[in-house]
DNA sequence: AGGCTATTTAACCAATCGGTTGAATATGCG
DNA sequence: CGCATATTCAACCGATTGGTTAAATAGCCT
């Protein structure tokens, strides 16, 4: 993976035992045992999920004693969102000028050459 | 990575090449040729990329002679737009009601049990 | 047919990933 | 202190990834 934040932020995301953390991370901190609970792979593992998470600024952790409780830090979001909007628009924009397009050509069939059409 | 296409999507997009062909293709179409150019790892190398995002259902492609011309299926976006704005609505509505707490207890410091409160 | 261009397939390689087990570290508690 | 709990570190393993080179396939053009 490429060390850059987006990269990281899409790869942390592109694993379902990490999204569903996130998922349940969005209810409420929690610490890495009561995150590790649902899953049937160990808590060691776990707890480098929860580390690629935080390398990718999706999460951050408090002490409480000898455990870490995990909060979601949502505004790394934004620089997923913004990236999917700026080209989703884009292509939507590119999509929706061959709509009008197409839309001109049945209202107004081309026949001839460009310069016939210049001259009407 | 996982199948599932979430996983896919957020994995395609997790390399920066790969991004880069997405941004490209959100201005128009192209084809393999013309994608490889400007990187300097061989066009097989793009071919690979381009496959990953095309088994993502991020590109979809026409024939053109021995072209093969590769389109942005922008629509896929929405996939990964929808589940990011859940978690991260939730995640803000949690830290709303904490700031809305904290603004009560400014205005009406807690000093007592809570028994003492439901009797005020 | 034969050659040129565009693209993919195959086989390989080093690095990374997601998982494991086992040992280390950190902190609260009696 | 000594023990239990929570978490991480270290070493290892098989699968996947992103890249390579070399060969195969597909479709123009003369």
């Amino acid at each position: 993976m490429a060390d850059d934040r987006l990269s990281q932020v899409f790869s942390a995301l592109a694993d379902p035992t990490r999204r569903d953390i996130v998922a349940r991370l969005a209810a409420g901190d929690a610490t890495v045992n009561e995150l590790a609970e649902p899953y049937d792979v160990t808590v060691q593992a776990v707890s480098k999920h929860i580390r690629v998470l935080e390398d990718a600024g999706l999460v951050s952790r408090r002490r409480d004693a000898q455990r870490r409780p995990c909060h979601l830090e949502a505004e790394v979001f934004d620089l997923m969102t913004k990236w999917i909007e700026r080209y989703r628009r884009e292509a939507e924009d590119r999509f929706r000028r061959l709509d009008a397009l197409l839309d001109q050509m049945d209202e107004q069939p081309v026949t001839g050459t460009p310069t016939e059409e210049a001259a009407s």
